[in-house]
DNA sequence: AACGAATGGGAAT
DNA sequence: TTCCCCTTCGTTC
């Protein structure tokens, strides 16, 4: 689920839910050992950035900024009732409010902070697609000076932050790029549509919950919701036809995660 | 019951 | 480069 949409889409609906509201917050595994210096007090803001969510208390002291990040496994599930269901032991943090609940788990990162610790973390992270205030050019500025492959580059969230394997394997395979050239042998152009497809399927992705990235010319359009198996190209589909050319997708390590790609459409 | 994989990232080597 | 953390779920024994 997290790559970049799926965290701005907690942060919208969770300032919808919680933002200005008084919070009951709990840690049921014990983890998070701030929960009780923060249960109590109204929850000021939400903020997203690339796969970073921060959640501003109003509290005295400098730690006020819960920095959540979902790694791989984590995950977000919020309920719109009242009346929270028992919390699974597992759950790192809880926040429930009058008009419903989210748990965390799973998460990689859950600590309270201090504004200049925020500060840090968003200093490390390139141009966010998703938030309006983002500078391509400081990403161009990386790409075009590095000899690692370009598939690497845009998983690397100092370059841009927010896009993740399958994005990743998506946006290659739209600009007909193969995962493995080196940043620095692509033209500007190349990188501003590259860019503005990023900010295009981002958006979409939060608006719909889902990653679908075929174009309707290249998927089943019988039935009104894009069925699973035909919402990407490449990602996922390893020895499956190209939907355009045929050749059996390929897939190979780098960097330790699997990239997906059709060796005939993309050069 | 055990194992592997999964939309991530940081620290250690 | 390798290892380690986080949790769930589907597959295999």
């Amino acid at each position: 689920m997290p790559e970049g949409h799926t965290i701005h889409g907690i942060a919208r609906d969770h300032a919808k839910l919680f933002a200005g509201r008084e919070l009951a917050v709990s840690s049921p595994q014990g983890r998070f050992g701030s929960a009780s210096r923060l249960d109590g007090r109204v929850l000021a803001e939400v903020e997203a950035y690339g796969k970073h969510l921060f959640y501003r208390f109003d509290v005295p002291g400098p730690q006020r900024v819960v920095h959540v990040h979902l790694g791989l496994f984590g995950k977000v599930a919020t309920v719109s009732e009242p009346d929270p269901v028992p919390p699974r032991p597992t759950i790192r943090l809880r926040f429930v409010a009058d008009g419903g609940y989210a748990d965390l788990y799973g998460v990689t990162t859950c600590a309270l902070v201090t504004e200049d610790e925020r500060d840090a973390v968003i200093d490390r992270l390139g141009p966010d697609p998703l938030r309006p205030d983002a500078d391509p050019g400081d990403a161009w500025r990386r790409v075009s000076r590095s000899r690692a492959p370009i598939g690497g580059l845009l998983m690397d969230q100092s370059v841009i932050a927010g896009v993740g394997n399958v994005y990743r394997a998506e946006l290659l395979y739209r600009a007909g790029l193969d995962p493995w050239r080196a940043g620095r042998t692509l033209d500007e152009q190349a990188w501003a549509n590259l860019w503005s497809d990023a900010v295009r399927l981002l958006s979409a992705g939060l608006r719909t919950g889902r990653i679908i990235t075929t174009a309707p010319a290249d998927r089943d359009r019988t039935g009104g919701r894009v069925r699973a198996q035909d919402a990407h190209y490449v990602y996922g589909r390893t020895g499956l036809p190209c939907r355009r050319c045929g050749r059996p997708v390929t897939s190979a390590p780098m960097l330790s995660r699997t990239v997906y790609w059709c060796a005939r459409c993309q050069r």
